[in-house]
DNA sequence: AATCCGGGGCG
DNA sequence: CGCCCAGGATT
């Protein structure tokens, strides 16, 4: 199966920017954070312009709250813009500058949890890691017979996974990266193509003929329109469109619902700051 | 274990 | 228009 994988994935793998040999660790922890709930196709642009703006953490540790969060664009989620430069600071303060190797010590780090230690063990230093993604988790689930994996991590999908991944360094990162690359092109979530999968005659979820998602009543979006979070996006947007200070007032004509909770929480989350009716970026606002 | 936290694109 | 995306932190 090992083969078939890693055949499929040098044939059919996309051609992403930090695959190219020599990508330094620090770069690869950029793009696995940016990754994180992104579609990697909407990483792309803000990882070229991070890693040459911000290319060793000194650099992003150096930089302002403001200028990342504007350079986060709208990858979503941009508490994970403020997490990489605490990330690149407590790098500095206690690593001396240069990304940790070990899981462990990755683990430490703000913003890096399980699947981001993994993932820079692996794709960064090219030592052995159980990288386990929504990827990885659905194409190794579909080989044991289910169409999506549980909502959350349970104890036997890890060792299964765990027994899968090869013991020798530079195989297991080839694992990896194949098996991730198949979730996204092949296995997909919705309408896997089957007839292009590399390692279908090992799947038991199409031998069984499908059968559907056994967690599919748990599984349940959430809503948008009206909620704090699309309050608290059209605030930052409008934060980074501005190097101004925007009047609260402004804000509440652009998107009245729940402003003043989005608002409360975006202060709490260190992700704006408030003088008096104004709100702005932090650090944006001089010393 | 359950919730919260963006935004966009595709079927 | 529902669903999904290289998850993490907090409770």
């Amino acid at each position: 199966m090992f083969s078939e994988l890693t055949t499929w994935f040098d044939e059919n793998g996309r051609d992403l920017p930090w695959r190219r040999p020599g990508t330094p660790p620090w770069h690869i922890l950029l793009c696995e954070v940016m990754s994180q709930q992104t579609p990697v196709a909407r990483v792309v642009p803000a990882w070229l312009e991070w890693t040459e703006r911000w290319p060793a953490p000194r650099d992003l540790a150096e930089a302002g709250p403001d200028d990342v969060l504007r350079a986060w664009k709208s990858l979503g989620y941009p508490r994970r813009a403020l997490r990489l430069r605490e990330c690149a600071i407590a790098i500095v303060e206690n690593h001396d500058g240069a990304v940790p190797s070990s899981e462990a010590e990755l683990l430490a780090l703000p913003g890096v949890g399980s699947y981001t230690a993994a993932a820079v063990v692996s794709f960064g230093f090219g030592d052995c890691a159980l990288v386990l993604d929504t990827n990885i988790r659905r194409v190794i689930g579909r080989l044991h017979g289910q169409a999506l994996p549980p909502p959350s991590l349970t104890a036997p999908e890890r060792a299964r996974a765990a027994s899968l991944l090869p013991e020798d360094a530079l195989e297991s990162v080839a694992w990896n990266a194949a098996t991730m690359e198949l979730g996204a092109l092949v296995c997909t979530a919705r309408s896997p193509r089957c007839d292009a999968c590399p390692i279908a005659e090992w799947c038991e979820w199409r031998a069984a003929d499908y059968p559907p998602d056994r967690f599919a009543h748990r599984r349940r979006t959430q809503a948008w329109e009206g909620t704090i979070r699309q309050a608290r996006g059209s605030i930052m947007a409008a934060l980074r469109a501005s190097h101004a200070p925007v009047p609260v007032a402004v804000l509440r004509r652009a998107d009245p619902s729940r402003i003043d909770d989005a608002l409360a929480g975006l202060l709490a989350d260190g992700l704006v700051v408030r003088v008096d009716d104004e709100v702005a970026l932090p650090g944006s606002l001089g010393s």
